[in-house]
DNA sequence: AGGCGCATCATCCAAAAGGATGAGATGCGA
DNA sequence: TCGCATCTCATCCTTTTGGATGATGCGCCT
């Protein structure tokens, strides 16, 4: 039997693309979106297998939002997050939010079509050199830092002093920097640079 | 008559999408290649009127050096870069280098079409959004690094301390210091933090 | 009620970063 | 040859950051 399966990528080249590499499959594309809104209400009434979904959605809500709104749709869709990034946080967030896996958009167009396949059997689809990776970040999870934390952590990355952050935040300088500290603490590092290089390698931020 | 491209990208989806698309027009595709590498020979033999072409390539010469090598040829294609990012310094480095115009791969197929005739008559293609920050870009233009201030930088963005680049670089401290007042003089910031941001924001790194 | 995480603020000290200034060496182009 | 940019290094001084430690108040869960 076939496999139906739903687009969801902003650029509309990319659709094009992924609807004339799986035109020639046994794949059949039921639909495209452009954003996760769209794609959550075209998925409840196309009931598709296999959503294939980029995880940058321009404007709108993200793909992992996107996956963890579809995985609640009843049937629930098989996600497939395919893009063209690779960090580390993103995987782990779209996996946790229940997507069958993880694609590079830089891979073959028959990958695509097996991983598809394999995702409408309820598979686990990952991309090799990912694989390694995931399971690495299983081992080492990222140190949950709080929501002030990340709210510290951003201005810092913007290149804002302490006095500055402290200004936006409406507190103290002391209390800037007690919330870096812990930053610097939990990221294992000793200096806000290497904590925003940090924070971004990892998709922290 | 009839306008030749050559596409430039190293994801196969996309190729695909930009074969789609303008199977659909009178521009004819007539040949695909997915490093810089493989354009340009592609390039020399095939006389494209117009190479379509992406700024990240993967592994091999980025879209800025495959521009500049194809605008050397004789016939010179015209380049029309397509990509998804906008980060200010490479539309300027790409423009630089020779291309005709920039698009944003979330634009409308029809625009791609468009853009390709355009650009096949040695017009200037911007996608709108860009046309203004690349005349603002112009008359403010980055302030110039030297190489070595460059290598400083980058080091920096990795979040090293001066005295760990002193050791990679084979320089004292002092040095680096030196380098670094430089720096933040030129981009006209106060920390390095903020010296990193600025770079990252206008592509200098 | 008691414990816990979190955010808030404080003080003190040490290390790192930044600013000002100057100076020697090299290499390149006018 | 002279000027100019670049890279190198140094000293002195100020500001910023980071580390340690501790305290208060709040909301939440048990």
């Amino acid at each position: 039997m076939t496999t139906t399966v739903l687009l969801v990528d902003d650029h509309p080249v990319v659709r094009s693309g992924l609807r004339a590499v799986l035109d020639t499959s046994e794949v059949q594309v039921v639909g495209e979106a452009a954003t996760g809104e769209e794609a959550i209400a075209l998925a409840s009434h196309l009931r598709p297998d296999v959503v294939l979904c980029d995880l940058r959605l321009g404007e709108g809500i993200d793909g992992i939002h996107t996956t963890a709104a579809l995985r609640a749709l009843d049937p629930a869709p098989a996600v497939l997050i395919l893009t063209t990034f690779d960090r580390d946080a993103e995987i782990l967030g779209a996996i946790e939010a229940g997507a069958a896996g993880y694609l590079l958009k830089d891979v073959a167009p028959d990958e695509i079509i097996e991983g598809i396949k394999r995702a409408a059997r309820d598979d686990v689809v990952l991309a090799p050199e990912l694989a390694a990776r995931v399971l690495k970040g299983m081992r080492s999870p990222l140190p949950k830092l709080t929501e002030r934390e990340i709210e510290v952590l951003q201005l810092m990355s913007t290149g804002a002093a302490n006095k500055e952050i402290a200004r936006t935040l409406f507190v103290t300088e002391a209390t800037v920097k007690s919330h870096i500290g812990h930053i610097l603490t939990k990221l294992d590092v000793d200096s806000r640079s290497r904590a925003i290089h940090v924070a971004r390698e990892t998709g922290l931020i």
